[in-house]
DNA sequence: ACCTTTTTGTGATTTTTTTCACATTTTTTA
DNA sequence: TAAAAAATGTGAAAAAAATCACAAAAAGGT
């Protein structure tokens, strides 16, 4: 299945969560479309391919979808996720808090200053060299890089030695794995860059992230 | 011309600012194609699309495609750039270093709340509602969102209205704006998300193509 | 000078993704 | 009860993106 199709799928998750605060029971296609952005077709065509429906008039019950979505997702469940390098962006994904909803839960920090270590906040900041033994102990499978681009790629190996499965990537390089490895680089420069490129052109609109392919 | 085209184009040339700084003088293809994880064949074709040209052994010179790709997206001249919201995600975008080498300047930050008020510093944070004024005065054309998704929307309107027209959207929702106006959604959460996803069905090795294909 | 090797540049082809369009189902209205 | 209206679900078509494959150019060797 495609990254775009699941981004989506996220993107109409997301949404839903909006629509259900503000008191809706049902939606539909065009609804979510416009929420997010496409065409009520691409929207149909997404469920449809995970086998999602709903009532030939009258829609998708939001309670139902954002289930579905949710089993689809994987966010049935809680994800413990640790931050390598807790510099500026580092902090900011332990701070963030729009994961607490999502069922994601930052665990840990790992670092290779020694300034930084502080083990008795709620989420801890330990050392670097502790960080494999951690992963192994607790079964951690996601984890975030957030420390220089030199450090990136050994890093990496590190987590993935450790048994990690899946990276989120902050560091300004593309960061390769191994075959079983899931790895999302996001490099925050490139997405100002874009902007600047668009905004010197005359081709407007919305760019939709997919940072990675 | 396509997002994906140029942000391949914005990795080429971070790709070819370390290679740069190995001492690379000429580059291949497939040099460039392996450091960003696209096919050769993929790299000459964006190349072409831009008239930029290599010889037909000695492949391209370093020092040159950098600053053809620079020319392209808009990198030479300094961007300066207004954060707006200065919580975690926006402090760590007017500290994040990597912006400096890539001629983009984080120029303020501005805040609704009083106590992040500093305009004495290097980077000073302001009032939101001398934001505008800002704006105006010093021409910026670029910001960055960083307040919580309530408040997005309509900070949006205002920086709009102010003459910004790209901004960067961290806030969790897709922002919607005017024809001229570039928008980019990045959503941490969804990035981690996907990677969620992905290494739930790896591991399972199911979900594949049933419906289509 | 000629042959071999390497690498570009790009038309043709394939693959992937999106959109179209409409039969089908359900709800509402009269 | 029948007709009209509103949505879905999905093959078919179109569009977009990526890859292939190969002629042509440049460099190096003998």
């Amino acid at each position: 299945m495609s990254k775009r199709t699941i981004i989506r799928l996220s993107k109409y998750k997301n949404a839903l969560y909006r629509l259900k605060k503000m008191g809706f029971v049902k939606v539909f296609s065009d609804n979510l479309a416009d929420a997010v952005g496409v065409t009520p077709a691409q929207v149909r065509k997404d469920f449809s391919m995970f086998g999602i429906s709903g009532n030939k008039r009258g829609g998708y019950t939001v309670a139902e979808l954002v289930e579905k979505l949710n089993k689809i997702l994987g966010k049935d469940k809680v994800q413990d996720v640790i931050v390598v390098g807790t510099g500026h962006i580092g902090t900011a994904m332990m701070n963030y808090r729009g994961f607490e909803k999502e069922n994601i839960r930052i665990v840990a920090g790992f670092d290779i200053d020694p300034a930084k270590y502080n083990a008795d906040e709620k989420i801890p900041v330990l050392q670097l060299d502790k960080m494999r033994g951690y992963v192994k102990e607790h079964g951690i499978r996601v984890g975030i890089i957030a420390v220089p681009d030199i450090a990136a790629q050994q890093v990496l190996e590190i987590m993935v030695s450790a048994g990690i499965k899946g990276i989120l990537n902050f560091a300004p390089i593309n960061l390769k794995g191994e075959e079983d490895t899931v790895i999302n680089n996001v490099n925050l420069g490139l997405e100002l860059e874009n902007i600047i490129y668009f905004i010197n052109t005359d081709k407007k609109g919305v760019i939709n992230e997919d940072t990675d392919a």
